[in-house]
Order: structure tokens, then C-alpha cells, then sequence
DNA sequence: TTGAAAGCGCTAACAC
DNA sequence: GTGTTAGCGCTTTCAA
């Protein structure tokens, strides 16, 4: 391994110049420079970043922390943070937490002691708890969903697009509308039963909820468990993609055919979603452009710039009618 | 920030027993050990990871450089890396080089100047260069493709994927198979566009082939070309799932129904393809598997067990048939 | 403008 | 079994 002071021989000078030329800082004579990016091209010197990071107490890492990047919701949000990281010279830890409290505090261990300039992180609830990294003077941007603590975050309308998305499931005449969502003390999945409630009250029928995880099993097992019940839905308002997948799965096993025997309204506009014969009727949200402006609200924060009190932002919720809410 | 001399300090033992406590290295007595213990939790110390990896020469962090985390192949592939990774105490560096051959190389110089423990690579192709991981003594095992060092790889058996369901196609009755497989100078896109003619010439129709690149829009403009020219084909090998979201909603632009009037089987069980009506063949490839065996091949290199040569696996490729290859 | 030298916080010889 | 101490490779005062 070539190090500075080699470099610093091969061009007769003092490592201290070979540090501020590669870091283009103060003022360096030209020729000297010249000799020194010469000698550091010639020996094939690569700056050792660890080094440089304790030097400097600071590292150029971003942690991410989500609850599973193979939920394409989170998949997205990644590549916007990942983008955003990139263009300013930053690279990032991804970090699944499973909603798993306790992994999740681990992910948040490792990233305060691998000393992180920032973390994005979805929190499993309002009790994950940052301290730590807010004590290190770690800024954290939330995604998502919201944290106890005073944090930058940015979120998706949830309960608003929720609430129009059964509106609409009852306005196409629809009787009976479920809300199919995941744990109880997910927000996300809390704040879209909450916004589908708000419309089955208004229209004067019954709530038929159910809480399960967020995965296709979830969705699967509650929709074949609603259809069971004496309360029989004619209609899915689905919290996510990954839900809608069992859901989906289920309604096709029992031959019930979306758009006619029952509607349907998920929530995440999933690539799949227009390809199926109907078409899913959806609720977007903008995912890879919330990591992206969580990127930005933590390149503020590095920088110095942006107010002191923190930023909440909601993105919209954006219903798409297609074919399976029709009649 | 509480240091290690603060704890030292704090339970009145030397810093070379608080590092050896904590590591539980060699034999501390157990009294001391306590003592140690009590004064790194009261005062809240974290170890600095930084200066750990400084003076140990090796961090504990893996890069993992993939295309794009978008595409769901990648995304399952990551998860296994992630989980591989996590249950041996590494955390991963996620790299997304969106098949840019600079930005993959300047990846691969972030990984070597971070001194990553080991990385983990699908390579744009076999020219890229891993020479500066090597000569820093970074073990790296590709996945996906391969790369034209001598590394461990584990990849899909593509080509005879590929093969196989075409002669499926060919089996049940259709006539035209096209390929619609990706950039020519990936090396999956070209085993699968290979497998593909095997099974075309043995049948002795015409090669119907289109490489674009490996994204939704990539399969729509190949399949509108394919159905516009001359020799109009009558099914569709689809070389992954991005590309058959273009193809299929292409198709059903056109108001052409799979498994009726156009045959189609596409590679990777996307969840989303047993949900399509028709349901959508497929070629199944163990993404998430290959993600986890990736890292097992990187653990060996990193405990230095394993054999001197580099390891070659192929993972199997399965037809699962449904209805979309039908007649 | 340049160089000498003091650390960043930790681990691992080495000595006791 | 425990402590002392010399670095890991770099950045950054501080003097010159």
C-alpha cells in the first residue's frame, strides 16, 4: 500500500502539501502541485478514506434505514436517497430492520459507531429512539412514517389519499368496502385505515378493518378471512402493494373477478398494476422522490443551511382510477 | 464523545483492558471484566468504529455493486447479500452503477479507498477491472455475469433457461418465437438470447432477436418493432421481468391476449406474474439464493478457508409453466 | 507558501 | 493477567 508519504518522497515535498493538493485546499504553488499529482498518478496512490475519516471525525457514509428494501415502495425510496448521495459524494449502508424494534436499534448502534454523516430512516414506530445519534451530532432525516423525536420528515398524505380512495370505492356504488392494512402501530398502515374510516363513517356502513402484517400473506389471510365473515365486503381499499399481491391472489383462487364481483383500490402504483386485466385502480405516492428530498433535507442539515426548527413535508397522494373500482 | 480512556479512567484499568474486555480477546479477570463493563455502560460508551478499522487495516462493511436496485432480480439478490452480511456483523454499501461503466469504476475506487472487507459485483462486463481490489487484497465474488479475472462467481444457468422454455414454446405450437433479450454486451442477455436460438435453429425456424436495453421501455419499443415488421413473430421469449412489463403492456395495447394470440414466457418469477390472467410462464432464477451464496463464497475468502482456485456455480433456472405460453 | 509535528481513538506488541 | 506505548494514515494547527 502506497500512503502519503511516499508520494510526499517521490515529489521532494511534505506530506502536508500532498494532502492539501489532493484536496485542493489552501493555495499550493502550481509547479508543486504538478510534481505531486504526477507522483501520486506514478506510485498509483489511493488516499485511505478510514484514515482520512478519523482525521477528520467525519465520514462521507449515509445510512439508510428501511424496513425491507424488497417492499417496491422502499425499493424506490432507496434509489432516490442513493441518487441524491451519489451526486454529492456520498455512498450509502442499507439497512433492513424487518420492523424488527431490535434490529432496527442495532442498525441505529452501528451506524452512530461507524460515526455516519447522516441517516434516512423509515422508524418502525414512534417509539424508535435516535438519541444516541442525535447525540453524536448525527442528523437524521425521517421518512415515511414519523418519529417521537423533533426530526426533519417527510411523508406521503397517507389518510388523505386513503379517505379518497374509498370515497370514490363508494361513489362507483360499492356497499361494503374493507380496509385491508398492515400492523396497528405501523403509521402508515394506521393513518390509511384512519383516512378510509373517514369516508365509510360519512356514508353510514360498517368499518371492516383488519390489521395484519405487511406482506402478501397478511393480505391474503385477511382478505379470505373477510370474505368468510358474516360481514362480507364487496370491496378492497388495499394499504400497499405487497397486501394487494395476496389480496389479488386470493380473490383469483375463489374466481372472484375484480371490477365486477368485488372493487379493489390499492395504495402504491406498482409497475404491475396496468397490466392486469382490469387494471388496478391505485394510489400513487411519490417514493423515489421522497428519498430524493430526504437526500436534500439532510444535505441541508450537513451543510449547515436550512431553518433550525425541522421540516415536516407531506407529498400527495394521487388517486388513479382504472378499471378495478369501476362496476 | 466518551473514549476508551474514559472508561479506563472510570474503572481504574488500563485502555489495553478495556479493548480487551470489549473484544473479549485473551483472558481478563473476570472481576476487572466487570468492573469494565459497568463503566463503559454507565458512562454510555460506544467504541469508534473508525478508529477501529484505522488500526485493524479492515472495516466491517461489504460493497455490494449491482445495476439497479429497481430491478426486482437485483432487489431479492441485495436482500440476500444484506441478510448473508448482517448475520456475520457486516453491513452493506449499496452501489447502483445503472450499467455505467465510469460510474461502476469510480464505485469500485470508493470501495478500495473505504477499504471494504469484501465486495460483491455484477459487472457491466468482463472488461471490467478489479485490479486495484485485488492488489489491495479486497476479495470480491461476482454475481450475475461474470468477470474476466479470476474471481468466484455464481451465476444463473441462463442459457439453458433460456433453451429450455423456448422449446416449450416451440412445443406447444407456436411458430415464431422472438427473443427480446437485453444490451448485446451483457453477458445474461446473451446467454439467454443464445439458449434461445438453440432451441430455434434445432426447430429450424428464423432467428427473431432484439437486444435493447434491460428496462420496461426497452421491451415495449422491441415488441411494436417485432409486431410491425415483416416477419411478425407468434410468442415472445422475454429475457427478464422489466422488459416483459414493456412487452406485455404492449400487447395489450394492441389488444393481443397471451396464451391465445401470442405465446409468451419471460425469465424471473416476478410476483406479479402468477396474478396476470392469463398467468405468465416463466423461468425461475433463485435471486434472493444468489445473493446469500455470494456472500458464503465472500465469508470463506474473508476466513481465508475455502480452496486456492476460484470457485465457478451455477444456479439452476426452472420453467414454471403457466397459462401465458399456452395455446 | 511550505514543513514539522501533534493528534483522531483504537488495537496489539511487548514488557512486566 | 495487566499496563505502557507505538503506531494505523491522514489532516491541520502552528511556526517559519
Amino acid at each position: 500500500m502506497v500512503k502519503i508519504g511516499d508520494v510526499a518522497a517521490a515529489a521532494d515535498v511534505s506530506v502536508a502539501t500532498v494532502s492539501r493538493t489532493l484536496n485542493n485546499n489552501s493555495t499550493v504553488d502550481p509547479a508543486l502541485a504538478e510534481r505531486v499529482r504526477a507522483a501520486a498518478e506514478s506510485l498509483g496512490y489511493r488516499p485511505n478514506a478510514v484514515a482520512r475519516n478519523l482525521r477528520r471525525r467525519r465520514t462521507s457514509v449515509w445510512a439508510l434505514v428501511i424496513t425491507d428494501i424488497e417492499n417496491p415502495f422502499y425499493t424506490a425510496v432507496a434509489r432516490g436517497v442513493e441518487d441524491a448521495a451519489r451526486s454529492n459524494g456520498y455512498s450509502v449502508l442499507l439497512c433492513n430492520s424487518d420492523e424488527d424494534q431490535e434490529r432496527e436499534a442495532r442498525y441505529l448502534q452501528v451506524a452512530a459507531g461507524e460515526h455516519v454523516a447522516g441517516l434516512i430512516l423509515a422508524p418502525r414506530n414512534a417509539s424508535t429512539d435516535v438519541s444516541e445519534l442525535r447525540a453524536a451530532g448525527i442528523p437524521v432525516v425521517v421518512v415515511d412514517r414519523s418519529c417521537g423525536a423533533e426530526l426533519d420528515t417527510v411523508r406521503t398524505k397517507s389518510s388523505e389519499g386513503a379517505r379518497i380512495a374509498t370515497e370514490h370505492l363508494l361513489a362507483e356504488g360499492w356497499r361494503r368496502p374493507a380496509c385491508i392494512t398492515g400492523p396497528a402501530d405501523a403509521e402508515t398502515a394506521e393513518a390509511r385505515h384512519a383516512g378510509s374510516v373517514l369516508a365509510v363513517d360519512a356514508h353510514g356502513t360498517d368499518d371492516l378493518t383488519r390489521h395484519v402484517s405487511y406482506d402478501s400473506e397478511g393480505g391474503r389471510a385477511a382478505a379470505a378471512d373477510l370474505l368468510d365473515s358474516d360481514a362480507r365486503p364487496d370491496a378492497f381499499f388495499v394499504a400497499n402493494s405487497m397486501l394487494a399481491l395476496g389480496v389479488l391472489g386470493e380473490l383469483r383462487r375463489r374466481a372472484l373477478r375484480v371490477g365486477s364481483d368485488v372493487g379493489l383500490v390499492m395504495f402504491d402504483d406498482a409497475p404491475w398494476a396496468r397490466l392486469l386485466d382490469p387494471a388496478i385502480s391505485v394510489v400513487s405516492q411519490s417514493a423515489y422522490e421522497m428519498g430524493g428530498r430526504a437526500g436534500e433535507l439532510l444535505l441541508d442539515r450537513l451543510s449547515g443551511s436550512g431553518p433550525a426548527e425541522p421540516r415536516n413535508e407531506y407529498l400527495p397522494a394521487t388517486l388513479i382510477v382504472r378499471e378495478s373500482s369501476r362496476r
